[in-house]
DNA sequence: AACTCGTCCAACCGCTGGATA
DNA sequence: TTATCCAGCGGTTGGACGAGT
């Protein structure tokens, strides 16, 4: 389709780094009229800037909500394991850290943490070609590297503004666990659908405690008060799962299953600037936490998926 | 002091896809 | 149905800055 671009570059329009003065201009402005229609905001607010240059200004700096300052250890390990699970989507990865945007988590992986990974992957090659006794496996692992399948999903806008219902974020932390049994000696295709089947399974159960409605729908609600109930069907989520599977059986699953739909919802989010509840807030902690706190425990599961190493943990504390 | 080099990060660019006329 | 608008995404660029020589 074609479309004139946002700016053209005949015009005499400022590039480069932004002044003081026009910050000020751009937050007065913004502050009486709301931002939105940036195309036409630049002329209105008597802004010599492209509105797209406007808007990212606006929404990487200038933003009330944006946090400055480095990015804490937390944080940093919370990116880390993001990315695993989500590739370099860094909306939906910024979704999950309030105050960050997109582009500072980018640039801060791209300085900061590539670096190291490819520094922890090479250590670990050195390190497992010089270990040639198979009785004295590899100890020190990255603690970085988690081969867990990224998952995929379309960042798409969604046009009904879909609230995700405070009680079933009161019902945290989703109960994801695992048959860990299960999970040991399965194939790593049973394994994937051990666990989609197992997180739908326990999710399903804790919904269906929750709510009345049908299996069909998810409890997400409108912000209207008649709290109309709104199916997965009105959310466009393609390339959904990058999970490995040799027999095709867990796109089978996701797709045929009546679990499907719960497992859009535990797997993937609507949103993809909003943070989500992809993982409760809980169990990102307990990931955070859990994980990198004990330095003994996570090198001895290295090779454990985050959701295998969530479901030991939650096993664990079942027995306990 | 002057220069080079590497790093960081704000900003830019091209593209996508939903919304709309 | 089509063309255009618009917001958003992710990759890339380039200027500022500090460290090293």
């Amino acid at each position: 389709m074609g479309r004139s671009p946002c700016c053209s570059k005949d015009e005499d329009l400022k590039r480069g780094a932004w002044t003081a003065e026009e910050d000020k201009i751009l937050i007065d402005y913004i502050r009486v009229h709301g931002h939105g229609r940036w195309r036409n905001l630049p002329q209105k607010a008597g802004l010599k800037r492209c509105g797209k240059s406007c808007r990212l200004r606006w929404l990487n700096y200038l933003g009330p909500d944006i946090k400055r300052g480095n990015i804490s250890s937390d944080e940093e390990e919370l990116i880390i394991r993001l990315h695993n699970l989500l590739g370099n989507r860094w909306s939906l990865i910024a979704g999950r850290l309030p105050g960050r945007t997109d582009n500072e988590i980018k640039n801060y992986w791209n300085t900061n943490l590539s670096k190291r990974m490819k520094d922890n992957k090479d250590h670990n090659k050195e390190t497992t070609t010089s270990s040639s006794n198979p009785k004295h496996p590899q100890t020190e692992p990255t603690p970085f590297k988690i081969d867990l399948p990224v998952i995929r999903t379309k960042a798409t806008k969604c046009s009904k503004p879909l609230l995700i219902n405070n009680n079933a974020q009161q019902s945290t932390p989703i109960p994801l666990l695992l048959d860990a049994s299960a999970a040991a000696a399965g194939s790593e295709a049973n394994n994937n659908k051990n666990i989609v089947s197992s997180i739908a399974s326990n999710h399903k159960e804790l919904l269906s405690k929750n709510y009345n409605s049908n299996d069909e729908f998810l409890p997400f609600f409108s912000e209207d008060d008649d709290k109309e109930i709104l199916s997965m069907t009105d959310l466009l989520i393609d390339d959904y799962c990058n999970l490995t599977d040799a027999d095709g059986g867990l796109n089978d699953l996701l797709i045929n299953s009546d679990v499907s739909d719960l497992c859009y919802e535990v797997l993937l989010s609507p949103y993809s600037d909003q943070p989500t509840t992809i993982f409760s807030d809980d169990i990102l902690n307990q990931w955070t936490h859990s994980y990198f706190d004990d330095a003994d425990d996570h090198i001895n599961h290295d090779d454990d998926s985050i959701v295998d190493r969530h479901c030991h943990q939650s096993n664990d504390k079942e027995i306990e």
